[in-house]
DNA sequence: TTGACACCCATGAAATCCCATGATATCCCA
DNA sequence: TGGGATATCATGGGATTTCATGGGTGTCAA
């Protein structure tokens, strides 16, 4: 099972490169593209990345939704026709494109955000606000882990 | 099941390492990850650790929330974005982060302290003042332990 | 020809590996 | 059951590797 866990704040370089943390590299490792899967948030300022495997996993459960209904059309639009394959290098960085940094307000520093099976990528200042309010609705809300199957698979 | 039960008190060298108690290892071996997954505890000023299996769980129970959903959102953050991978050395040691140290005021003593399945990381005098008013609280208001069904899973 | 981008190498800091030590606990056999 | 032999464990510190980061160069296409 693929495990995106905890928070790490890299640089970008001139280039536009920033390096993926190594730990996640590693539960990226082995699968048919080296490298990762990225989109824009449309929830968020953020970019949500995730390995290839969960992106195919993604396709089969937006194909469960009734093909030609509104929904399925603008969940395939907003997340699969902005996804982008972003290759690590020798190093293991990545190219963040022009637009996902516009949409994400990231200059020269981005924070890889671990969220369990996907993780996103923020601007720093931005990512500790959302965290804040995160932390906030979960609290007042009282959100709770569903007691569910869980265990089994 | 994961079962961490005891208290044991270790040195934090000059490189911020500990070893973890050799029972718990022993309880964590066998696991993906070999090491331990650590959050800071918003009870109290201890750290809380686990094992990858109990992460895994989580995961799992979360996944089971529609995607991209606030309540998804809120949760994963809360909960995956704080936790920390922290490995075993070759001699079973782990690297506390300062983040980590500085949230439960250790320097260079640590107690692990067996909470069933979880465990948590404390400074002593800490800890000792902790189980006093604990065990104060439990007795004042006769605490006692559901009957409940525990034994499936 | 000028970017954009893939590939290569260099660097310092930090994390990890590896070996050594002493103290306990455990084993084993008389 | 005693007591020496053997493992296990926590701990210390030096050596080595990993990692993030910076920059250079070549290549291909607009």
């Amino acid at each position: 099972m693929a495990v995106f866990i905890g928070t790490f704040e890299n640089k970008v370089d001139q280039k536009g490169r920033v390096s993926v943390p190594a730990v996640f590299r590693q539960t990226l490792a082995g699968l048919s593209f080296s490298g990762i899967v990225a989109f824009r948030s449309h929830r968020a300022d953020a970019i949500e990345g995730c390995g290839m495997d969960f992106m195919e996993q993604m396709i089969a459960r937006v194909s469960e939704i009734d093909l030609f209904s509104e929904t399925h059309d603008d969940l395939a639009t907003t997340i699969f026709s902005d996804s982008q394959q972003l290759p690590f290098d020798g190093t293991g960085r990545i190219m963040l494109p022009q637009s996902f940094r516009d949409h994400a307000g990231i200059t020269d520093r981005a924070a890889f955000v671990g969220m369990g099976q996907l993780f996103q990528i923020w601007q720093p200042d931005a990512l500790e606000r959302h965290k804040a309010g995160a932390r906030d609705r979960a609290r007042s809300q009282r959100l709770t882990i569903p007691a569910g199957a869980g265990g089994a698979r």
